[in-house]
DNA sequence: GCTTGAGCTGGAGCGTACTCCAGCTTGTAG
DNA sequence: CTACAAGCTGGAGTACGCTCCAGCTCAAGC
């Protein structure tokens, strides 16, 4: 898989996926004879994982951390096992505020109506 | 009510306070005769209200379209409920998606414990 | 009446997360 | 063998949402 294919099948842009490379958010994957990018399969479900993260409103700081603790292999399982719960935590709360602001809306929208109707 | 008080009961900063008012988001307040700012109560409401679009994601150039509608008054009253309605979707949208990612971080937790176990 | 804290304006600066570009190399299709 | 699309690098630029600063005025306490 070259970079362009990764780019098809999960959503991010090129320049996106190497900028991702660069920071450490992604590890550089081997390279072809002409000194391209190829990529394994696994790394759309990886890409995948970071989206969930990203989109739950982890921190770009927090992400790289974690893929950092990833490469350094099984010796870091405890402490990203750590660092998703604590996201767990952050999550459960922003849920609750959705789920508030979710109903807020649903009031004022009925208020709207009926001030319409008038 | 000074500027310095709406901070304190808003959470916000007077920086950002003045921020809001020049991009639209907060009505210019009266100003006493010093040509200090002066709020009313209701300024917290809103404020808070916008917070929770913040936080449930809707954007800077929305919430401005939003507030400049509001100060239109009422005959934009159907073009603010098309928006919150709107809203309202995008927020059931990420609330699915979190409550995904929730249940992903409990699997993912889970299987870091057993792992750990071994 | 002087000090000190709060407020004022206009504009510069910053952190985050990309996004784009120039100038070059590589690979595939006609 | 020649286009031309896709990839490469290093570095500059952008958009968003604040945040800070200089240099000034105003207000309240001693």
């Amino acid at each position: 898989m070259l970079i362009g294919d990764v780019a098809k099948q999960s959503g991010l842009t090129v320049d996106t996926l190497r900028f991702y490379e660069k920071i450490g958010l992604i590890a550089p994957p081997m390279r072809n004879d002409g000194g391209r990018r190829v990529y394994g399969e696994d790394v759309l479900g990886w890409i995948k994982f970071l989206e969930q993260l990203n989109a739950t409103g982890m921190k770009q700081a927090d992400r790289i951390h974690y893929a950092a603790l990833r490469q350094q292999g099984d010796a870091t399982l405890s402490e990203r096992r750590e660092m998703l719960e604590l996201h767990r935590e952050t999550i459960k709360e922003k849920l609750a505020l959705m789920q508030d602001t979710l109903a807020l809306m649903d009031r004022k929208v009925a208020a709207y109506h009926e001030m319409e109707a008038k």
